[in-house]
DNA sequence: CCATATAGTTTAGTTCACTCAACCATTCAT
DNA sequence: ATGAATGGTTGAGTGAACTAAACTATATGG
C-alpha cells in the first residue's frame, strides 16, 4: 500500500490529500483530547488562536452555532484555560474571545514532539522541494477550504429545497 | 542543516501545517454532513473502510466504545448506505461489517468535484515535483499517525496514573 | 448434554451540547 | 432622554449518543 508511484491512479491529488486527511483528522482528535476538548470544541479554538480576538458573535458565525451555544462553548474553553474572556474596552456589551499565550502544558508537549519529528521529516528534503512541498500544501488548503465551503453549501440548499 | 527557513520554529511551516490540518478537518466533516454523519461516526466508518471487515467487537474496541453503542453506530452507518450488515459465515454469532462498494451519490459526487479541483492542483506540477509531494505526505502521514498514537497514549497513561 | 463463555441487541436512564425565547446591559438614533 | 437595536447570558426543553445491564442466540468444553 505503500508504492511511491504517483501516476497510477487516474486522481493522483484527491489520493494523496486523502491519505493525509484520516491521520491529520486523528492527531487533530488526539491533541483536542489531550486538553480535554471535544472536536468541535478544538475546532473552535483554532479559530479563535489563528485569527485573533473575535467577540461571540463572529465566533457563532463563524462556526454556525447561535449565541446561547458560543456562551457555553467559551465557558468550556475558558475552563480548559485555552481562552480568556475580557470586555471590549469601547463597546462593552462585546466580549473579546483571544487565546491564552500558550497552549497547556500537556498539549505543548505533543507538539514539541510533532514539532522534532516534522523536523526529521523536513532534514530529509532540500530547500527547493520544501518549496515545492509549500507550494503544494497552500493550494491544497485553499482547495478544501473551497470544496468544504461548497459541500456545505450544497447541504444548506437541500435543507431548504 | 540544510533545510532553510521552513522547519525552523516560528516558522510559517507550523502555521501552514495548521490550516492544512482545518482545512482537512473542514473537509472531513462537510463530507461527513453530506451523509448524514457526525465527525465521530465518519470516523469510524475510516476505520471500516480501511481496515476491511471487522467484527462489532473489534469496532468497539478500536473506537473505546461499548457493545451497545457499536449497534447504534453501525445501524447509522447502515441506514446512510456506508456499510453493510452481515453474519460470519462460520460464527453466526460474529457480525461482519463491511463498508458498501461505493459512497451514496451526493459523497461521490463531492469527492469527484474534489477530485477535479485537486486535480487543477496537480497539473501545476512536473512529475518529478509530484514525486518529491508525495514522498513528503508519505512521510507526513506516518509521522501524524504515530504522534497520534503517541498522544492517545499519553492521556491513556494519565487516566490510569 | 449441560454449563459457561462470547457476540450482538435491546432497554432504561444519563449526559451533554444544542435551540429558542426571555432577559440584562450597553450603544445608537432621533 | 427615550425607544429601538445589538451583544451576550440564562433557563427550559429537546434530541442524539452514550453506559450499564438484562436478554437472545450461538459456540465450546467437560
Amino acid at each position: 500500500m505503500h508504492n511511491g508511484d504517483v501516476s497510477t491512479t487516474s486522481d493522483p491529488g484527491a489520493r494523496l490529500g486523502s491519505e493525509l486527511s484520516d491521520a491529520v483528522v486523528m492527531f487533530h482528535e488526539a491533541l483536542g483530547a489531550l486538553s480535554g476538548l471535544s472536536a468541535a470544541d478544538h475546532k473552535a479554538l483554532g479559530i479563535v488562536r489563528r485569527d485573533g480576538p473575535v467577540s461571540a458573535r463572529e465566533l457563532a458565525d463563524r462556526t454556525g452555532l447561535t449565541a446561547g451555544a458560543v456562551t457555553g462553548l467559551v465557558d468550556r474553553l475558558e475552563q480548559a484555560g485555552q481562552v480568556r474572556r475580557t470586555r471590549h474596552a469601547t463597546d462593552r456589551r462585546r466580549l473579546v474571545i483571544e487565546a491564552t499565550a500558550s497552549p497547556p502544558p500537556e498539549v505543548r508537549a505533543a507538539l514539541a514532539e510533532m514539532g522534532t519529528a516534522m523536523g526529521r521529516v523536513t532534514a530529509q528534503f532540500t530547500p527547493e522541494e520544501l518549496q515545492v512541498v509549500a507550494r503544494w500544501v497552500q493550494l491544497t488548503t485553499a482547495t478544501m477550504r473551497e470544496q468544504a465551503a461548497r459541500a456545505a453549501g450544497r447541504l444548506e440548499g437541500r435543507r431548504e429545497g
